[in-house]
DNA sequence: TTCGGATCGTCCGGGTCCAGACGATCCGAA
DNA sequence: TTCGGATCGTCTGGACCCGGACGATCCGAA
């Protein structure tokens, strides 16, 4: 029950750091999973990392396991069973790749499309509520933004 | 050895999904809590929820461990392996609440606040190298509008 | 005072994650 | 051809996370 302190506890945590880039790049993140994560369990998926690996192989581009783990920065042993299950699901299947028999590509069904495409609905739905209100050019800004922190790191990390 | 193959799968998430504002947002916290779990493991701290849970103390004002759990968002079984360790190191202590012996409550000692201090620097240091070249107006802009969608969701939460 | 329900911090069980080890396979050198 | 090192996907051990249950404590009603 919320009728003892119904908003006194609610100040969420822009309350208490309000102006800490990092903090806010996790709330803002977890608050569109949390919201998603609702999307994708209502069509069969699991959590986030299963429709991330199904919009990578939405592109039709063949990959590795590898170098799809890379990609959705998944770790390779985690990659597996999210693959396995998809592969259950029958949204995607695992073919060796004739040249090198050590590999496999995981590719997208037909079924899978589908169910990836009924969800992209659901995500741009959410994101454009996420940003109701917020003119193109601020929208650009922030996306720009955030893929440049995304990016920036490569550099700093590649030094080493 | 990345010899054989060194920026053809280095092309990150963002080439792949450069215009979801999810991806984005997970794929740029990602790289500060990569950059911060850094600096903070070398004085001492474990992972990003360490020093959240020190932030959140380092204003003074005192919390039940429950209300700490949710302002940093961190659940309450998981925080008490925090404070435990954040203890062990003597960076914070549980006092009993006189008032109501079943309530502890965190305070950090003089030592985390100093821990905390040295870490905040590093902390602002990579935020502003996240940020650097971006103008104020910017800045200003993208912190705003992580705010709004942070706290977006509670709204679209409560009306439930 | 006594007592029942509510709330605090803690503990336990099942599930998940990831570093490291492993077999299978490729490829270049001899 | 043969062989040694490198790379692929998979498996496994130990650590972590969190929902639910627990004892301790508070508080309002009788």
């Amino acid at each position: 029950m919320r009728s003892n302190e119904p908003d006194a506890t609610e100040l969420a945590l822009c309350a208490v750091f309000p102006t800490d880039l990092t903090m806010l790049l996790h709330a803002a993140a977890e608050r569109m999973t949390d919201e998603l994560d609702l999307a994708a369990v209502q069509m069969g998926l699991n959590d986030v990392r299963d429709w991330l690996v199904l919009a990578a192989l939405d592109d039709g581009r063949p990959r590795t396991q590898l170098e799809l783990s890379r990609v959705v920065c998944v770790d390779k042993t985690t990659l597996i069973s999210v693959l396995d299950r998809l592969e259950k699901h029958e949204l995607v299947v695992r073919s060796v790749d004739p040249a090198d028999r050590r590999v496999r590509i995981p590719q997208i069904t037909p079924t899978g499309r589908k169910v990836y495409a009924k969800f992209a609905i659901a995500r741009d739905a959410a994101e454009a509520h996420a940003l109701d209100g917020v003119d193109q050019a601020d929208r650009a800004l922030l996306l720009s933004l955030l893929a440049r922190i995304a990016d920036r790191q490569e550099a700093t990390l590649s030094s080493t």
